[in-house]
DNA sequence: CGTAAGATTGACAAGCGTCAAATACAGTGG
DNA sequence: CCACTGTATTTGACGCTTGTCAATCTTACG
């Protein structure tokens, strides 16, 4: 079973000593139906995941039944570690597919700054490609419309799937209710759907099944308007592998 | 001079040799006036910052003029760090104020990350920290009024000048402009006068001088609903300290 | 076949943006 | 000390995007 090394490899290569230490993190998967949570906000002690199969999002609940989500997670993400610095965990992480979920020791991961400084950095960096992620979502939701915040959505999710499988193809997978969709980008579920059928009259995108079917992609591109980032591979500054 | 190590000091006690470690990665403090730009986005080799004293902030614009404000930083804060795991700078560094900065040298952080593990899981932590912030952010700028939005952005500077000054009264300094407030929160500039007014009118905050009174607490943070998020000390899956 | 969740559509309302003009304020040079 | 200039704040009128409410339709599934 491929491990979460797919998240670094993007931005390091690894030595097979390292990748052992990684996967050493994981404890037994679990399976969840859709719809399950993982683990609820406000719980104390919080925890890291690790997400073997499925999808699953980070959100929160609040009272007048708003609710925002913070992330949609894929295959090979860690989960819960927004919640590690506090005392309660900030976010609800539920399943929006079965999914197959397992723990990652903390202790373990204490010990893997210690013995793979490495592979600490590259956490750290990958917190920060986090950042940028939540920066580029805090711009569409801030200030675009509803056709360029579901375009850069549906850009967004096809360029990850791309990342774990390389066959993917115009398909964009999508298993999230439209409510959901519109819980990540500041809109409502009825204006989620006038968005996608808009887009999807224009040509741009095609609906069917679980998802959309990218029809034009730079239209798409034009729409979302969020630049490509590189990824500055192999940083010469990062410490040396043990 | 007092350098960042309060930023982790609320996370953890360090010992001597780690904050000489942590001191030992700043070079000379470089003095901006208001307005200056420290680092353009797009730039390659994006390197780190450290903000000594003033205000400052990471933005990016795009084409039509529009602008997003990621990041207030204090006095205290390492900027620039969102952009280190890619070829090019993604936000623009500007100051608010007039400002004295330094720049972190990355092969000394790299050895930090090597030598003292436990400073590099920290690291790992105030980025983390990072995210809540921004996911807090987004659910201010997704879900919330603009009274709400205003709200919350008052409180939080309030609460971080806190960390920094303990000193610190219900007066909140705020030396961005009423346009650079709205580019934070995805408003207009006139939108957030209008707000401010009614948040003025109704006695919530007095303004004078280059920010707010604070003059209701309880109606101010029953408006930004954005829950208190005790931080877990010293945590103890901490790798030990060298 | 029946039920519930989700998607879709329409009519209407509201919050925020846009445009434009007036006012206040800070810094500069005389 | 004052006039001058550019920047920031403030206010009003109006329009548009998005939200709200409600009804209908579709689909999945027991």
């Amino acid at each position: 079973m491929p491990l979460p090394v797919t998240r670094f490899s993007a931005l390091a290569d690894l030595t097979a000593t390292e990748k052992t230490a990684l996967q050493a993190l994981a404890g037994e998967p679990v399976e969840y139906p859709r719809g399950a949570t993982i683990r609820a906000a406000g719980k104390t002690h919080p925890a890291l995941y690790l997400l073997h199969r499925g999808w699953a999002a980070a959100l929160a609940d609040f009272q007048n039944g708003q609710r925002q989500v913070f992330k949609i997670h894929l295959p090979g993400d860690v989960m819960g570690a927004p919640s590690l610095p506090f005392e309660h965990a900030v976010e609800t992480l539920t399943t929006l597919t079965a999914a197959s979920v397992s723990q990652l020791s903390l202790t373990a991961l204490g010990r893997l700054f210690a013995e793979h400084p490495r592979v600490g950095a590259l956490l750290f960096l990958t917190a920060q490609e986090e950042r940028v992620i939540l920066m580029d979502r805090l711009t569409s939701v801030g200030r675009r419309s509803s056709l360029q915040r579901v375009s850069a959505l549906i850009l967004h999710v096809h360029e990850r799937l791309s990342l774990i499988d390389s066959e993917n193809t115009s398909f964009v997978e999508l298993p999230l209710t439209q409510e959901q969709v519109g819980d990540a980008l500041g809109l409502t579920a009825v204006h989620v759907n006038r968005t996608l059928r808009i887009l999807g009259d224009q040509g741009v995108i095609g609906r069917r099944d679980g998802g959309v079917e990218i029809l034009r992609a730079d239209a798409l591109r034009r729409l979302a308007d969020i630049p490509a980032r590189p990824i500055a591979r192999n940083p010469t500054w990062l410490p040396r592998s043990r």
